[in-house]
DNA sequence: ACCTCCGGATGAAACGTTTCATCAGAGTCG
DNA sequence: CGACTCTGATGAAACGTTTCATCCGGAGGT
């Protein structure tokens, strides 16, 4: 139904070899033929269809992202990294969605598939997905994003929490704070554990005895509500601590609410540190200190390695590049 | 270089109609070929090519969905309905945003054009864009979201701004409030506007003088930062009001960290009222009272309006849907 | 024994591009 | 004036599917 190259090659009076020339190397026609097809591309609302392009070209030149959850804001700034740099280098990008899923991360890896997407980042839900591996194995350049594989056979790019939980301890021990509360999700995750097992080194560091100074308090989610609850649940009974760091923002937004409700002062009776520094931090009813991911720099970098890879695959090597997050003060430290 | 439908034939020592009808209607084909065929293309790691299919078929069974901030959780929820519905349903989804810029928009318009897209679902940057009129004229259902065409010709589905005001000033007023600020966007913002709008009828329905009992505090963006610099603001001079109701929860939490700070108690010095009952209101230091669009709702609406369109054109007449928004009460009022 | 019917497999056409070898015509040069 | 070159246009092949008319062989009916 819709206008074809063909239709526009009539009504130009040429052949659709030119037409497809004005398309796609439009300075190897002569100006005069050129204005006449772009005239009746116009008039006819032509648009190509880029189904037969790609199934002639072999490949589409458009990228696929899953994220993990789009409700994330670090999932968020990531796919605006990688939305930059995909367009700035000629590529589309299909967003994707695994809600932490295995069945839809893999119906997604299957349209991208069939689509011919010439490469893919991504955030397994579990590292080592049968699917994913296929992929792979077929020629599609994958990229890991915040996740790192440890048969290093492709790309990779996360960020160091090892790193950021140090960041936190030397903060929070330079501060003087001698008891410290680590308000984590599932210690079955990484990240949770790998910031634990930073700020542990560091209070060591710092010549204190971790088991002394932190007290674990592990919670079954990385969310408000649930940050709310467990402190307050830790508030009633217990002898008082007189720091908090939390596995995200998320998680110090509940304590701090908890704090506020039960009359205490932030940072005074008790001090208060996040991480990720979603938006929200700084405009936190006491802003909040956190530790900074670098995450729009993460989704740029993951795309660059993916592209090149898709560009120019002989001279590629695999890399896994590591961030160091930062440490960004406010009121509530 | 990936195994086409040929390969396959020729492994199982089939046709590739054959090999066709196993992928589409595998009833019509007897058990002991399917099996073959299965078997086939389990060995190649074959994946159907679905630029050729698109090719063939004329026509994708996919949907765009363009919406205008993907941080924003109204946007995200959205999202989710139209995906749940669109997956359901047997049809691709196809996530873009546009970041409320006009030339992001047009270059999503346009690959999803040229990749031939079922329908469109789109929060316009602006109600009348070309290159969307162009869409559709060319036959490409599409659906507005949150937004509502004078010239109704095509479906939309939104919250009424009005009823929201009007839901914000009765309980207020009921509540016994006499001095209200209204914190909010830009005026110029259909929705800003309208819950204006709502506020006063109510005020007046109650027998007051809306001239009296509100005041406008106009911020220049919907941001929790904004809220709190114009609330600080309003606070240093200018006579106390009892209560504020806000264009977006992000302006309240703005808002309920400059009463915070300032060392007012919530509810009691002040009531707050937001809009939009984002997630986090609930786990906001002070939980918050808010007004809630059905989010998830509007997205499923939209989604079955689009495929109804899409799968029986002649039997669809556009609809204009209009929700009716809640009133959440919370701590804070 | 013949005709019909039917489940099931086949082969070719068509979808809209891109690409590439070929061709026509206009200059250029010896 | 004929042999070349250069610019720009052409036509056909190919990409991988789906669809549809056709064909084959065996079962059922007469």
């Amino acid at each position: 139904m819709p206008a074809s190259i063909k239709d526009v090659a009539e009504r130009a009076g040429v052949s659709i070899g030119t037409v497809s020339n004005v398309l796609n190397r439009p300075e190897k026609v002569a100006a005069g033929t050129r204005e006449q097809v772009l005239s009746a591309i116009a008039e006819l609302g032509f648009v190509r269809n880029s189904s037969a392009a790609q199934l002639r070209a072999g490949t589409s030149s458009s990228l696929g992202l899953i994220v993990l959850d789009m409700a994330n804001p670090f999932f968020q700034d990531v796919a605006k990294g990688v939305e930059d740099v995909a367009t700035e280098l000629g590529y589309a990008l299909m967003l994707c969605n695994s809600d932490e899923r295995g069945d839809r991360e893999n119906r997604h890896l299957q349209v991208l598939e069939e689509q011919r997407v010439r490469g893919v980042l991504i955030t397994p839900v579990s590292v080592g997905s049968d699917r994913l591996d296929a992929l792979r194995r077929r020629g599609t350049p994958t990229v890991l994003v915040d996740r790192h594989d440890p048969r290093v056979d492709c790309c990779s790019v996360a960020v160091d929490d090892v790193a950021g939980g140090e960041l936190a301890g030397a903060h929070l021990i330079g501060l003087g704070h001698r008891r410290i509360a680590y308000v984590t999700g599932p210690l079955g995750l990484r990240q949770c554990a790998d910031r634990l097992a930073g700020l542990r080194r560091s209070v060591a560091a710092a010549g204190h005895d971790p088991d002394e100074v932190i007290e674990i308090v592990e919670a079954p989610a990385l969310k408000a509500r649930i940050g709310y609850e467990a402190a307050r649940r830790r508030f009633d009974d217990g002898p008082p601590v007189d720091a908090a760091f939390c596995a995200n923002d998320l998680l110090a937004l509940g304590v701090l609410r908890a704090a506020i409700s039960t009359g205490r002062r932030v940072p005074d009776d008790i001090a208060l540190l996040g991480y990720d520094d979603i938006e929200f931090a700084a405009d936190a009813a006491v802003p909040l200190s956190s530790i900074r991911q670098p995450t729009i720099h993460i989704g740029r970098t993951a795309a660059r390695l993916l592209i090149e890879e898709c560009d120019r695959p002989a001279a590629h090597a695999h890399q896994q590049v590591m961030f160091k997050p930062d440490l960004v003060v406010r009121e509530s430290t």
